[in-house]
RNA sequence: GGAGAGGUGGCAGAGUGGUCGAACGCGCCUGACUCGAAAUCAGGUGUACAUGAAAGUGUACCGUGGGUUCGAAUCCCACCCUCUCCGCCA
C-alpha cells in the first residue's frame, strides 16, 4: 500500500507513476474521501474529549441530582457519537479500499513502456547454445533417461503436475545444495517456511487485490497455498521494529510453489514448464530505506551468478513499467536459453517492493537518530527448479542422448559428470 | 479432538470499575561524580492518528473483535494464540 500522505503531498506524482503502469486512479476522488475522513476525525475527537471531560467530572459530583442531570448530557451526546463513527467507518474503510488499489510507484531509473515489447536486454551471457547434432527437446531426453514422468502425474493428480524421479530428483537437491552454500556466504539465512500463510499475510504482500485467481486457498482452515516463498518469508516479520544494525537482513527460502495457472490454458501445456506445483529457492531482502536500490543490484548480480556458476547461456532483462506487478517499483529478469524452443525463457525476476509491502506488514526500523520508518522489502529468485533442471537438460545434452552436469553439482551428485541411461 | 491455565510497555511483573498510558525492578538515554571506566546519584525513556509553523493539545491502543456502563486493562460474550495433561500422529 501506499501512503497517503505521498498523494497528499504529490498528487501528480502519484498520477503519473500510476499511469507508467498502465493503472488508472481517481487522486482527486481519494483527496476528497481522505480530506471527509479527516473532518470525520476531528468531530468525533472532539466529541470523545467532551464526553471524556463530563465523565470525570461525574465521577467528582457528590450531589446525587446534579449527577443524573449531567449522566443525562453524556447520554444523549453519545448517541450523536455513534452516527459518527459509523461515518468514520465507512469513510475510512472507502479511502483505505481507493489506496490499496494504486500501485507502487516505479523508479525514477525504470523505462517508461506500455508492455513487456517495451523490455530491454541489459546483458547476455554465453552465446545460443550450438549443436553438432539436431538437439532434442527436454521432455523427449527426461522420459528416455526415465527423470520426468508426467503421464503418470496425470493419472494421479490431472494436468500440469510431473515427477521427478532418479538423478532428475537428485538434480533438484544439487541445486539446493549449490545455491544455499553460495548464499549463504553472501549473508542469507536459509529458511524453510510454511508453505501455508493466513488471510493477512496473503493480504499485506499485495496478492489478494489483483491475481486472487492465480491462489490455491483452504476453504475449511481459511489458509493460503503460497506461490512463492516470498509471501511467507515477507510476513515473518509482521508488526515487528528492527534496529538499525539488524538491516540489512537476508533470507534464501526453500518452498514448494503452488499456482493454479488461472487463464493460461494452452500455454506450455506439455511438460513441466508450468505446473501447478513446484519447488524454488528465493531470496528475500528486507533493507533500510535509501540501501534499497544497492540491495536491488545485490540480488540481480547474485541471480547471474547463480546461473553463470551453472554456465547456463542467458540474458538480463530490463522490466518497463507497464509490465510491472503491483507492489513492483523496478524489476529485472534473467531468461535462460532453451534450444528446443529456440527463445529465452524466463527463469529469475528480482523485485524492489520498496515500502509497498512493508507499510501492510508494518515492519519497521528504529533509526540510530531514533526515527521510526518502513523497512524495503525486496525480492529474487535464486533457482526456480524445475525451470533451471529443464535448462540444463536441454542446454547439455550430448549426443549420445546423456547429459552432461554442471562441474559445480557434480560434488552433490556424487562426483556423477554424466545422466545416462539406467 | 477432550480437560485445565494464561495472554499487560524492550524484558520481568503489579494492577479486579474513575485519581491507569499503566506501580516497582531490570534495561536503555542524558547529566553529575571520575584521568577514564565501574559503582552511585538526579532526570528522562511506547506507538499511531488528528491538529499546529513549533511548543503543545486531543484521540486511540493492556491478544483480536463485539457488548454492559456516564466511565473498562479490570465485568460479560465470541474468536485467536501460548503453555500443561490426555488422545491421535510423521
Amino acid at each position: 500500500m501506499i501512503d497517503i500522505k505521498l498523494v497528499r503531498e504529490n498528487p501528480n506524482g502519484v498520477r503519473q507513476g500510476a499511469a507508467a503502469k498502465n493503472v488508472d486512479v481517481d487522486i482527486d476522488a481519494i483527496l476528497k474521501l481522505d480530506s471527509e475522513r479527516r473532518r470525520l476525525i476531528g468531530e468525533s475527537e472532539k466529541l470523545k474529549a467532551d464526553q471524556n471531560r463530563a465523565s470525570d467530572e461525574i465521577s467528582k459530583e457528590k450531589d446525587a441530582a446534579a449527577r443524573q442531570a449531567k449522566i443525562a448530557v453524556v447520554k444523549e451526546s453519545k448517541e450523536k457519537m455513534k452516527a459518527l463513527e459509523s461515518e468514520l467507518q465507512a469513510a475510512e474503510a472507502a479511502l483505505d479500499k481507493a489506496l490499496r488499489l494504486i500501485p507502487n510507484l516505479p523508479r525514477p531509473d525504470v523505462k517508461i513502456g506500455k508492455d513487456d515489447t517495451f523490455n530491454y536486454v541489459i546483458r547476455s551471457f554465453k552465446e545460443p547454445t550450438k549443436f553438432g547434432f539436431e538437439p532434442k527437446d527436454y521432455m523427449t531426453l527426461g522420459e528416455a533417461l526415465d527423470i520426468i514422468d508426467t503421464e503418470r502425474a496425470a493419472k494421479v493428480s490431472g494436468a500440469r503436475f510431473g515427477y521427478l524421479k532418479g538423478d532428475g530428483a537428485m538434480l533438484e537437491f544439487a541445486l539446493v545444495q549449490y545455491a544455499l552454500h553460495l548464499l549463504a556466504a553472501e549473508g542469507f539465512t536459509p529458511v524453510v517456511p510454511p508453505v501455508m500463510v493466513g488471510e493477512r499475510a496473503m493480504a499485506a504482500m499485495g496478492y489478494l487485490d489483483r491475481g486472487r485467481d492465480e491462489i490455491y486457498r483452504l476453504q475449511e482452515d481459511n489458509l493460503y497455498l503460497v506461490g512463492t516463498s516470498e509471501q511467507s518469508i515477507g510476513p515473518m516479520h509482521m508488526d515487528e521494529t528492527f534496529r538499525e544494525a539488524e538491516l540489512p537482513r537476508r533470507y534464501v527460502g526453500f518452498s514448494t510453489c503452488f499456482r493454479r495457472e488461472a487463464g493460461s490454458y494452452g500455454k506450455d501445456t506439455r511438460g513441466i514448464l508450468r505446473v501447478h506445483q513446484f519447488d524454488k529457492l528465493e531470496m528475500f531482502s528486507f533493507t533500510v530505506p535509501e540501501k534499497s536500490d544497492d540491495e536491488h543490484l545485490k540480488l540481480l548480480a547474485l541471480e547471474e551468478k547463480l546461473l553463470q556458476g551453472l554456465g547456463l547461456p542467458h540474458h538480463v532483462l530490463g522490466i518497463c513499467s507497464g509490465d510491472l506487478g503491483d507492489p513492483a517499483a523496478r524489476k529485472y529478469d534473467l531468461e535462460t536459453w532453451i534450444p528446443s524452443q529456440k527463445t529465452y525463457r524466463e527463469t529469475h525476476s528480482t523485485s524492489t517492493c520498496t515500502d509497498y509491502q512493508s507499510r501492510r506488514l508494518n515492519i519497521r526500523v528504529r533509526r540510530d537518530d531514533g526515527r521510526m520508518e518502513f523497512v524495503h522489502t525486496l525480492n529474487g529468485t535464486a533457482f526456480a527448479i524445475g525451470r533451471i533442471i529443464i535448462a540444463i537438460i536441454e542446454n547439455f545434452q550430448q549426443a549420445d542422448g546423456s547429459i552432461e552436469i554442471p562441474a559445480v553439482l557434480a560434488p552433490y551428485m556424487g562426483g556423477k559428470t554424466h545422466i545416462r541411461p539406467a
